[in-house]
DNA sequence: AAACATTACTCCGTTTATCGGAGTAGTTAA
DNA sequence: TTAACTACTCCGATAAACGGAGTAATGTTT
């Protein structure tokens, strides 16, 4: 037995004054609402009408039980009109991810202007150089740089990111720029343990994989502090573009082995489902995604 | 879908962490719980709860039809042990209706005494000289003398009640006692419309039916006006017994053509169903059954 | 008083919804 | 890397609910 269309049906019995009209306001069969009300009863052990062919009559428990029939179906429309609300305008808090150094760079602004749009949305934003998990960490949006292996998350591209040696002038004028990357293999190479946490650095040499085993003392998760060392010290790192790209602009880092470079890395805006996202998590997707389609023009003219 | 139950189910994931879980408390399998679920997010055109194989995680929309769901829940099962309260023990209102005479002689003494009994319980006490529709009237139990016509009402016999004719003594002295019923028919007699409303009276003589045509000037619904109107005139009334008991014994008033008595009416306790019946309604119906079974013994030992 | 219209209710064959087992795919822990 | 556990889907079976037809009762109209 429905319990929830029980009441709905007693309330309407009582409001319309017989079954039949109830039935007819229902858009159910009278035999239907007969057996709904007698179920209900039945379910309750308690009878809440009176009936004759001709007349209803609440009993007393059924005069107290209908007000508070009434009540619950109000919560009950209430509760589901507040979701709808929230459906039609983007309102409430997001929690979106991004690479520290990219989110400061690009996704922290963005969100600024986004907020300026939609005064209703709260976003927090977590700027982490891990990988998430985003249903476990209550995650609704992250920008994530590298291959997705989450097959149950969909992706919506949005650019790609070069990775690139560097190293200090002063040390490139001391040792020369290595010509190939297995050269790298005799120097110093810092280590930022987010990209590439491995000892095997990978290249491609006229579309084909190049790997070469690199050593060095210095190893970090945090990107800033990995390409700060890099520029004063006399070591090589791999970075991805836009790390290093204000320590290119000033002189302090210089990007070597063009020629080699890897595959550029798939930048994405990620989110869990597709079917049933909240209209804020939708309305935010998209805004991010031509933002970010727009750096990436911005940055490749 | 049964929405409640989606409710039930949704409120028991999140409680329980899985639905694996979940399933388990519900003591139902898996994929019911699954489309459950499913069933109600589609309805709600809402994502509530993001997961994958071995996490679950609430989404803000979900977290507000959280609270709303237990609210809900909550108030249904209080409405429904109000109910189950209210079945324990006697308590709420009562109506009952009687016979004026009668009630005033015997039901209301009664039900003081229940009332001490039953300190949770309200009583209104219509009498009455009029037959009653006790669904339309909201009466939950009648004190019927007569047959009852009503084939959807239940009625609990109790005893039965002669009908007698009287008149007053002078006046019998006047005119001769009667010795047969149609000898009435030369008489004035008063009538108490509650009782005979037509002007033919019923005797029985030897097992057989016998009907008299009667008339007088003077007619009434209530039965004591009547009953000392004839005390009083020079007429005979047909009056149930009990009507006229303090008159006889004040020796005002005088039974006469006693051979000829038609049947005694049956008095009954009267409710309108056996299935459902509140517990105040079934507890009283039990205490004035036995109450008034008494007052028969000792009318008649 | 009788006839009529309307209402509540029951029965039964049909339809619809829900069920759970089996199996698949994915995730986390050992 | 393997095993265990979880969410989910599919499909045949089962159970619940359906509405039409009919019955009985009640109140209104003639």
């Amino acid at each position: 037995m429905d319990k929830l269309l029980a009441m709905k049906t007693f309330v309407q019995i009582v409001d319309r004054g017989s079954l039949t009209a109830a039935a007819e306001v229902l858009d159910r069969s009278l035999p239907s609402v007969v057996r709904s009300l007698a179920s209900l009863e039945d379910a309750l052990s308690t009878r809440l009408l009176n009936r004759t062919t001709r007349r209803i009559a609440l009993t007393d428990e059924g005069r107290h039980y209908l007000e508070r029939c009434r009540g619950i179906l109000a919560d009950i429309e209430e509760a589901e009109l507040a979701l709808t609300a929230q459906q039609r305008e983007p309102s409430g808090l997001l929690r979106v991810t991004a690479p520290v150094t990219f989110g400061q760079m690009h996704v922290a602004q963005s969100i600024t202007r986004f907020l300026e749009h939609f005064e209703r949305v709260q976003i927090e934003l977590l700027l982490l150089d891990r990988v998430v998990n985003m249903v476990e960490e209550g995650i609704d949006v992250a920008i994530r740089i590298g291959q997705l292996n989450d097959s149950s998350m969909i992706a919506t591209p949005v650019g790609q990111i070069r990775q690139v040696v560097c190293a200090n002038p002063k040390l490139l004028k001391h040792t020369g720029v290595p010509e190939r990357p297995e050269e790298l293999s005799h120097h110093d190479c810092l280590r930022f343990t987010g990209i590439a946490p491995g000892t095997t650095w990978h290249f491609v040499e006229k579309g084909k994989q190049l790997s070469v085993q690199v050593a060095g003392s210095f190893m970090c998760n945090q990107a800033i502090a990995t390409t700060e060392a890099c520029a004063a010290s006399i070591g090589f790192g791999l970075f991805l573009s836009y790390q290093v790209e204000p320590l290119v602009k000033e002189g302090k880092l210089k990007i070597v082995l063009e020629d080699f470079e890897p595959a550029p890395v798939p930048v994405s805006v990620v989110y869990p489902h597709a079917k049933l996202m909240s209209t804020r998590v939708r309305v935010f997707v998209d805004w991010m995604a031509q933002e970010l389609r727009q750096v990436f023009r911005d940055a490749n003219p």
